[in-house]
DNA sequence: ATACTAAGTTTCAAATAATGAGACAGAATT
DNA sequence: AATTCTGTCTCATTATTTGAAACTTAGTAT
């Protein structure tokens, strides 16, 4: 309860609020509305937001102006703006790995004909910049972006097992623990325990930890100088594969990591707070 | 010179400079590095900033700090941070109506086997929300987001020629009129002649007005309200058909657009300021 | 129709944060 | 070793943000 407030105030910095002035209050008006996931209305931000009905409103307008936001007078809704979908393609193809990646990526997806995902961390959570799917073709597209939590996802669980220890420590307590599934860690020590192994294997599973049926692999990219900055993972269902089956995957997702880390040398690292 | 300036400063407002205080500012920083291409350094944007190197320089922090930027300590260079993909994502599956669009580009798109694609304008630029392209299978994906100048482009002409009268007088302030072909208009006067017939014959063309050998034939999405919310554009090669022979498009165009148009009813239209 | 309620908008003085000249530190170059 | 250039920090000044309260408008109930 506590967390959602710090996190929607501000993003916490080693356990710190780090407000960032106006601009990161407004930044978080901006998040909060992109997480509704429909358009809202003022009352409706008002409810879960901490900021007084003025500011509230004079953040919105601000936004809206300047194209972050996109408002619907009939209806008087917010929702996110176009203009960051402009933002965003440049985002996509300079600071992502993804366009270095994708070409591996897709090599990995189609030999295999599995899934494959590529996946960094922002704020404690996944956010998936590729995805391929060799099987369905003209598979769902505008996937990049999607965001799912780190601690019960093979490709979240590669990456945090890799980040230095300040950071994973930081993005841990960012983690909801809410339990999607049997399997899914609910708490710090379960998953540090797991990321344990991860460290030593140098591999992550999914073991249907966040939907029952999907099970992963998934292995970290690692630049090297040993920073991890993204994952790949295969993903795919209990009913294809046994999870001792996806074993078989390590070589060509090792491979396929191992490459996209080597070309990403000059590459840089995503630089969480 | 003078508009470049005001457009990074803030975004002008009915020729009217409105800075939305430190947030437009900051917001603006972020426009410039996304426009840069590549990872950018305090000193090259304190050749073009307006602002005075701290300044900048905290703006620079905050983004960074917010994940809107991403930074590499070794090289200290900016660019757009993953942050924005996550927003993006958003933005494109609630605010854009690309979800509502997408079947019937796909539809337009595979009967005809040629590139379809749709945008909505954003300051003056047409972004490209959605691309088509029956003819080459795994054709670029990310291309949503990409921009273009509206006035030379069938798709930008199609959405300016259907705008309210101050929106598009003030799109039209913000064209650049570059000179890119032969035939690119390169005044005001020229660009409103072509819009005012677009708005009689209710489609707009390019005749390699942005890149030689490229012309298409676009349509207005226009809501049951006769608000404009976005086009869609058919383009092809000169190679490939006469610009006359583009004329054929029109019967499957209008019907592509008309029926976005009438699902998109109860739908936002881009609150432009 | 009229009163009532709730959501959205505006006002304005107090509180706070942004500003940028200048100083400083560190790296690269001469 | 001296110089230059870039990035970082400080702090008094200045301008902006802030939010309680008042106001407006739209919707609902009486």
């Amino acid at each position: 309860m506590w967390r959602w407030l710090l996190v929607v105030v501000g993003r916490e910095v080693m356990g710190v609020v780090a407000t960032d002035g106006t601009v990161g209050k407004a930044l978080s008006v901006l998040d909060q509305v992109a997480s509704m996931g429909r358009p809202v209305r003022l009352r409706e931000l008002l409810e879960t937001s901490s900021f007084p009905k003025p500011t509230l409103y004079r953040f919105l307008q601000t936004l809206t102006n300047q194209g972050m936001l996109c408002y619907d007078p009939e209806q008087q809704t917010y929702a996110p703006g176009i203009r960051l979908v402009r933002l965003a393609h440049s985002a996509w193809s300079q600071a992502s790995l993804a366009p270095v990646a994708r070409p591996h990526i897709e090599k990995l997806a189609s030999s295999l004909r599995e899934a494959v995902h590529l996946a960094q961390i922002d704020n404690g959570q996944v956010v998936f910049i590729d995805k391929r799917q060799a099987s369905t073709r003209f598979a769902t597209l505008a996937q990049p972006g999607q965001v799912a939590p780190a601690y019960c996802t093979g490709i979240g669980k590669a990456i945090l097992a890799f980040l230095p220890e300040d950071e994973r420590d930081h993005a841990i307590q960012q983690q909801a623990f809410l339990q999607y599934t049997p399997n899914t860690h609910t708490t710090a020590q379960a998953l540090l325990a797991d990321l344990k192994a991860v460290q030593v294997d140098g591999i992550a599973y999914d073991r249907e930890e966040h939907e029952v049926g999907i099970i992963s692999i998934a292995a970290p990219i690692l630049t090297p100088s040993n920073r991890v900055v993204g994952a790949v993972s295969i993903a795919t269902a209990t009913n294809r594969y046994a999870l001792e089956e996806l074993e078989a995957f390590r070589p060509a997702l090792l491979d396929c990591v191992n490459q996209i880390g080597a070309e990403a040398q000059s590459w840089l690292p995503p630089s969480l707070p």
